[in-house]
DNA sequence: TGCGATTGCTACAGGTGTGTAGGTTGGCCT
DNA sequence: AGGCCAACCTACACACCTGTAGCAATCGCA
C-alpha cells in the first residue's frame, strides 16, 4: 500500500551542525555574489542551502548573526591576505616608498584575482547590505586606512619628502585600489595586472620628488 | 448623531496632478536620502507624502518608472552644475591641465556643498538601488568619465606630455572626485575644500613635465 | 446652488518574508 | 531490537508590500 517510489527526497540530508553552519554561510555568500545584498535573507539562504528556516534559526539568532559570521569567516581570509603587504616597520628606512605601494597594489590585484567570491562582497556590495554589516565593512576599511597612513607618513619622514597630506592620500589610495581591484575582476583582459600598476607608476612618481 | 468633531482630515489637500507629481518626487528623494534605496516603495513613497498608494499609481505606472522620473530630475540638475566645469575644446590649446583639474574638483566640492541632497543619492546609494535605477547611474558616470579621458587626452597631447593611460587615470579621477565629496558632505570641517584640493595637487604635477 | 470632473480613499486578493510551536524522521549506541 | 536525541519539517500568526476595482469627497463653474 505505502507508496515504494522514493517520494523525492522530503529531508535535505542530515548534517552534523557545525557543517551545516558552514552550508549555510556558504549559500549566503552564493545569494550574496549572484543577486546582492538586497536579495538575501533568511528565506532565500535557506533555499540556497535545500532545507528550511527552521534549521536557520536553530543555528543562528536570525539573519544579521549569521551575516556577520560570515564576514568574520571573509574578512579573516580577506585580511590573511592583504595584511602581510603592509612592510615591518623596521623596514621603512630602505624603503622606496612609490615602489613599495605599486608592489602592494600589484599583489594586491593578484590576491583578488585569485579568490573573487571572498572580495566581491567587501568590495562592491556594501550599500545594500544591513547598517550592521555596512557599519563592520566600513570600519575595517578604515582600519586599513590608518595602517596605510601611519605606512606613509613614516616611510615619508625616512625619506625626507615634502609635507604630503597623508591623511587625505590615505582615502585616495584606497579607493585607488578597490577601483583598480574592481575593474581587474569586471574585465580582466582589458585590464590586466601590469597595465593597472603602470597606469599609477608616474602619479606615485609625482609624489616622491618635492 | 454625526460626529461634528472634524476628524483629523481624513483627506489629504487636493493638489492638481502636476504639483502632486512633484511632491511625490520630493517624498521619495526624502524616504531615500532618510532610509537608503531598500527602504523605498511606493508605499514608502505614499506614506511619506500623505497620501495613499492609489494616489501613486495614478500619477506613475509604478515604482521603477517614478524612480527613473526622479533621476532624470536629479541628474539634470546635477549634469547642469557639472558640465560647465568642462573646458570648451578651443580653450586646450592654452590650458595648464593640472590647474584645471583642481579648479573643476574644487567646484565640483562647492556644487555638491551646496545641494546636498541632489548629490546623495548619486554619490553613494547606488548599490541598493533597483537594477534600472543603478545602470541608469552607471551609465552616466561612465558618460562623464569618457568625457574626462577626452579633455585629458586632447590636453596632455596640447601640451606635449609623456603617453599616460588616459583611461585608467580618468578612472581613478572619478572615483578621486567621489571620495573627495563624500568626504566633504561626511565632514565638513574637518574636510574643508582648500583642503582637499591641496592635498590632490602634488599628485597632479605628474601631467604636468614630461 | 447644484452638477460633474477631478482627486483621493477603502477594501480586497495575492505575494514574500519573519519567527516559533510542535510533530516527525533518521541514525547512533547500548 | 529498541530507545533516544539531534536534525528536519509542517503549519500558523504576523507583517509589509503590490496592484486594482469601486466608492466618496471636494472644488470649480455655470
Amino acid at each position: 500500500m505505502a507508496d515504494p517510489v522514493p517520494r523525492q527526497r522530503r529531508y535535505a540530508p542530515r548534517m552534523p551542525a557545525a557543517r551545516r553552519r558552514e552550508q549555510l554561510l556558504d549559500a549566503a555568500l552564493a545569494v550574496l555574489v549572484r543577486d546582492g545584498y538586497g536579495a538575501v535573507s533568511v528565506e532565500a539562504i535557506a533555499r540556497e542551502a535545500g532545507v528550511t528556516r527552521p534549521v536557520v534559526y536553530a543555528l543562528f539568532e536570525g539573519l544579521e548573526p549569521l551575516l556577520l559570521a560570515l564576514l568574520d569567516r571573509s574578512q579573516q581570509q580577506a585580511l590573511e591576505s592583504v595584511v602581510p603587504l603592509l612592510p615591518a616597520t623596521t623596514d621603512l628606512a630602505g624603503l622606496r616608498l612609490d615602489d613599495w605601494l605599486l608592489e602592494a597594489i600589484g599583489s594586491l590585484l593578484d590576491v583578488v584575482r585569485a579568490r573573487p567570491e571572498v572580495w566581491r562582497p567587501v568590495l562592491g556590495l556594501t550599500e545594500n547590505a544591513p547598517p550592521v554589516v555596512r557599519r563592520r565593512i566600513e570600519d575595517t576599511q578604515e582600519v586599513l586606512r590608518a595602517q596605510l597612513e601611519q605606512v606613509l607618513r613614516r616611510g615619508l619622514a625616512a625619506q625626507g619628502a615634502p609635507d604630503l597630506d597623508v591623511e587625505v592620500l590615505a582615502h585616495l589610495l584606497m579607493v585607488t585600489g578597490e577601483r583598480l581591484a574592481r575593474l581587474s575582476l569586471a574585465d580582466p583582459d582589458a585590464y590586466p595586472r601590469d597595465r593597472l600598476v603602470a597606469a599609477l607608476r608616474p602619479l606615485l612618481a609625482a609624489a616622491r620628488q618635492a
